[in-house]
DNA sequence: AAAATATTTGTAATAATTACAATTTTCTTG
DNA sequence: CAAGAAAATTGTAATTATTACAAATATTTT
């Protein structure tokens, strides 16, 4: 908790309790939680937490580069608090998204002249190795 | 109409005048348009044409690899009647999609032992030559 | 032609996200 | 330290793409 108000203020971002909780959590996880499981998550513990907040703090936390969105036509978004270049699987299956930590291509090459490349982002579709035993 | 119309049949779809419609329409424009695009360029010609039907339509296509649903966070889906393997660029400012005809690279090296690979995607993030210029 | 099947249509429901105003907290400054 | 200003949080209401569903229409089969 400490370590992740500081690093919030190193970010210019001041590091309420709130702000600090939802990316403190965000980075004790290996999952990819939606808005919902990371409000679920933490209301126990914060019962004054409201879900606007956690919208507001992944927003802001997002349009700083601290959290990437993770938009897999699920029709909600997910957040990822490594934002090191690497790519995502997600299974047909059960729905669990992994991270693939080979970086994204070099595309830059790809692009009409004159364009400017800000991001990539590469997403696998399949089957997990445990939902292929099952089947 | 004709060519689209036995393209359907070709694929197990009966063509209807709705199926073949929309398809047509989106194999004949070089945008990605949403499902609201698709109905209102479609309603003058086809007054009673559904929303709904619209959107089983394009479920069913994609469903059956005829069409593929884009996602790029907008809150809508968008929809491309080429199906080839190429790559997306999507830009920050006019909020236009440009085909990139490069294949997606090869993934499968990247994934743990099990897993299996049915789709890649590769998506592009930046700013156009003309809003560069804006600039 | 009648029955069975498939498709289309329109309305109502769903659900994630956003807008916004009121409250609370934190910061600034006299 | 106190008062005012600024920022953050909260909760409710609105928005909007999509889905569910049942009734109507069209197509195919017998």
């Amino acid at each position: 908790m400490r370590a992740t108000a500081e690093f919030l203020s190193q970010h210019g971002i001041r590091p309420s309790i709130q702000r600090t909780t939802v990316l403190h959590y965000l980075r004790g996880v290996k999952t990819h939680p939606t808005v919902d499981e990371i409000y679920q998550a933490l209301l126990p513990d914060n019962p004054s937490l409201s879900r606007t907040t956690v919208y507001n703090t992944l927003e802001l936390l997002s349009d700083n580069g601290l959290v990437m969105t993770l938009d897999f036509g699920e029709g909600f978004l997910r957040y990822d608090a490594d934002c090191s270049p690497h790519c995502h699987f997600i299974c047909d299956g059960c729905r669990k998204v992994f991270d693939i930590m080979d970086a994204p291509p070099e595309c830059g090459s790809m692009l009409p002249r004159g364009f400017k490349l800000k991001g990539v982002q590469l997403k696998l579709f399949g089957t997990c190795a445990t939902c292929n035993k099952k089947a």
